[in-house]
DNA sequence: CGAGGTCGTTAGCTAGGATAATTAGCGAGT
DNA sequence: ACTCGCTAATTATCCTAGCTAACGACCTCG
């Protein structure tokens, strides 16, 4: 296991975030075909921020995704269709809209991190325990570098 | 194989993977809004198959890249009409073309390799260095398991 | 030769990203 | 108090990228 446990000259460090690159998109590509929703992964992520994050409005909700305020007016539009997320006026500012998830939504939230979240897990359950250690840190990591580069 | 110290119970392996599941679903996002190409990742990754895995039909290239051949056909159509393939028949067996990357092919993806990795490497070089190995195993690890999961 | 299977393609659907342009509402400056 | 500029949200349109269904071309085998 080269370029580990020393610190990665430059070449390293760029075939190594070549190769999780590689990775990541294709596990991506992998979890989205090995759990097939009826509603698409990014309204799933987006139910699961509207969850996380409160009652927001589509822009905040377009800012926490990185996405367009259109896509999230398309992706909101069809959880309300669904029944998973109701919109309400803002009091306070005629403009916003204040979205929040309905109890079928988080119905539907809990149902479907049970199912999508299988193949992962019982992936996971066959590799050697540091292995699983290596990647629930490499999760930790992510969320963190994720949550760092939004501003 | 399980059973050193830190063995995870059924219910922390489910939530491991679920973090895991969300991090790999955004870090894939994040990269493709941060690395934006005129050709779109996953006809990147099909030339990159095609690289790698020598001249090939459209099914085979199918079958590595789990789509279907239809999108293999699309997907091939804009590697041609770019200039990144080649297709010849195949003089063997009438009904198959036979895809082979060209000179410009294997260019546009060494540029594209050094272009779309540098957001993930300037982030990497940020981390501190066990960080760093942690994802560069993590990566490892992936593929492994990426690659058992394909017969 | 004909039947059935495989290869590749075409047509049409959906999800999810983008931009550009429009509408509505807020707030500050004169 | 009105107008101007900014922001929120939507609408319309375009793109990639997955899918299925259906089809013609071709191979294989009885």
């Amino acid at each position: 296991m080269k370029g580990t446990g020393a610190t990665a000259t430059a070449e390293e460090l760029t075939e190594q975030a070549a190769r999780l690159r590689l990775a990541v998109n294709r596990m991506a590509r992998r979890l989205r075909q090995e759990a097939p929703t009826e509603i698409g992964p990014a309204s799933i992520a987006a139910l699961a921020t509207i969850e996380r994050s409160g009652p927001l409005t589509p822009s905040e909700l377009a800012r926490i995704e990185r996405i367009r305020r259109p896509t999230a007016t398309r992706v909101l539009a069809r959880l309300t269709e669904a029944g998973l997320v109701t919109r309400t006026a803002d009091p306070e500012d005629g403009r916003c809209a204040i979205v929040q998830i309905t109890p079928a939504g988080r119905r539907t939230l809990k149902g479907l991190r049970r199912r999508k979240t299988a193949y992962l897990a019982r992936t996971m359950r066959e590799l050697p325990d540091d292995d699983v250690a290596t990647l629930a840190r490499a999760a930790e990591i992510l969320e963190r570098v994720l949550e760092e580069g939004r501003e």
